[in-house]
DNA sequence: AATGAATGAGGATTCATTCAT
DNA sequence: CATGAATGAATCCTCATTCAT
């Protein structure tokens, strides 16, 4: 995993850096959850973290460099959780519909750093951005190739570009589980709303819906 | 309009307020575009307006209130503009169409400005924050309403709940449409994606198409 | 004089700016004498100016254009006390003599100045470096101008490069009267080191010292 | 040579010390050349010197004692060099010119050094400070010594203060070489600038240029 | 003896806000 | 009403120094 290379430490012992690095994250997101990045300073995130800013700054060069390792960790994160519980092989409308579950469940599980990577993320620099954004199209991928998967095995009429419109529209509207909790909290459990988005998406691909057989 | 009243100017001529707080939005939102609300400093904002540091603070009280007088703006504008081009009686999916193309287009046009206020409305205080979220519900309610007249008059079995979720859903998707720009404009242009989220809407929503009649 | 407005002032009023560094140029001297530039901080800079350090970036950009207005101002109260005595038509050995004297005096009166700008020069950055070289050169150049009219004035025979550099050595054996001031203040007064460099000088140029008539 | 001791090392092995310490110096030297004393950090000058910053630690208590460490090294270096090539009996005009020349060589292969020590000097502690300049001031002796000789040998009438104030020109003369290079270089080759100082040096002394015989 | 991770005081700079003119 | 100079708290970041390994 390079990428996170690029953020430059003074330290040497790599292992160390690891481990100052997670506990790092882990405070930052906290305080970020909280206040937001500018609002946050790098002396409540070093103490947070449980250090202080002296060896804050021997794992990172900006404050920015934070910012970056929060987001790039929360999508690791999320694309480890979510392969984990996406093992398939054939791919039918209950394997979306339980993949679709398994991510939202993540985004529910994940809120706040959701939320955190959503808001924030357009504070990351002209270098650190692509790689986010890189990532983001890594989540959409997974679900391409899912849903690419359905129709194929279904013997469904689905052009490329819908499938792909599809699986962004999957992955938005787990992040808006998550960014549209004050409205959607009120209405609908996660289950109920996992339910008709997939509903929703399935009519969306086969109006016609599969008969069984 | 009495939300606009509850930022405290010191100066006291209503329309000069109103001139005043115009220029001002103008100068922030383009401003807030470039570098978002926490680097772009009330200096480079009083400049952007075209008056002084001093003057500005004539008819705000703290940093935070352009930004909800500007996030506020933009929510009128929107419905405003959407308003304008929403006319209907009865709600045919041909009428349903043409108002999520409405909607889109606005979003499209208003890019930066939609932009802008995803990114930045985090930063609203407590008290400003459900203000701007009752003007994002106001959105939602809109496609209520007209989701709920289509299926009435179509005489579709839709729950409630579907039909609330399918509201958030277009809301979330011409939004998405601005903050996703770095991914859907390079594979679809306006009408594309307009035509593709319209269709999956109308499957969802009744499965078995009307029959025509 | 265009070399001051090099540094960037946020205020506009030019008076005012004047006078604050000059208030500040003051302050600031008094301090680099006593600590040297990189020990004086911004802050105290700003108290011994007389104001905060907020006003005090109200006149500067970076804690360095202030060694660049000092080192210049200093340099301009020299060469302006200095052409303030000397006024001469014909160069005779008095002539020089009450030159020499003119501006070793000058170099004791200013000795704190002198001893800063000699010992922080070095700090200023390198665009600011060569400015302040070139006013060193322009007193180097005032002695040249009155050496060479003495040569001439005196039909001495002494080729232009030698000029330079008994040019050179002045301007410098008045600097070194306040830079070495710990070994020849023991030794020597004002007025004996005077006499004793002036008649050096002059020996130098005419060996064969020219006989009265 | 006592006066090294007096920088306080943890460390006990006297070699060890002496190695390390040259090692130092070295590093420390050519980052203060390139950078100035306060703008090295401590980390730079270990690595530079080739050990870690604990290492450098060991053999000095703050990063100042480097400072003095270098100045001192610089002067031993320059007077070791210095009265290595001057070995002289009768000191006669040539003798004088020779060892004008051999100092100002010297000063010409150490520029660096004599540079950094020029500017640096004033960092050093009101402790250190004395020992350094006592250094210097045995410099200008070796020179009161050979002129006071030469003024013997050659029956000249030279008061003693005379015989000092020439001694502190040449001294300065040859570091002059070093800090005014940037002006002087343009103009002169080390050759030249060595004849004219030491013509004019004589000629202030015998004005009467000594009649051989 | 050597290392380098940890520390936190300290320093430069910014910027929201005020207020006299 | 408009202006813009003044303010100083707040913030990012550096770096000399220590000390456990």
């Amino acid at each position: 995993m390079p990428n996170k290379q690029e953020v430059q430490a003074t330290v040497k012992n790599e292992e160390l850096i690891r481990i100052r690095r997670e506990q790092m994250i882990k405070g930052a997101v906290s305080l970020f959850k909280e206040k937001g990045f500018h609002r946050a300073t790098t002396r409540e995130i070093a103490h947070a973290s449980g250090f202080s800013i002296g060896t804050l700054y021997e794992y990172i060069r900006k404050k920015e460099d934070i910012l970056y390792l929060v987001c790039d960790q929360i999508y690791d994160e999320v694309q480890w959780r979510l392969r984990g519980r996406l093992q398939y092989r054939r791919v039918t409308a209950e394997t979306l519909k339980k993949g679709i579950a398994a991510y939202f469940k993540i985004m529910d599980e994940m809120q706040d750093e959701v939320l955190v990577m959503y808001q924030e993320a357009k504070s990351l620099s002209k270098e650190a951005l692509p790689h986010v954004l890189n990532k983001e199209l890594e989540m959409v991928e997974i679900f391409v190739d899912m849903i690419r998967a359905f129709v194929r095995s279904e013997g469904l009429d689905v052009p490329e570009t819908a499938v792909r419109l599809a699986a962004h529209n999957i992955v938005v509207q787990g992040q808006m589980w998550a960014f549209r909790r004050w409205a959607l909290r009120k209405q609908y459990t996660l289950e109920e709303y996992t339910e008709l988005q997939t509903r929703f998406l399935l009519n969306a691909l086969c109006p016609d819906p599969p008969k069984k057989g």
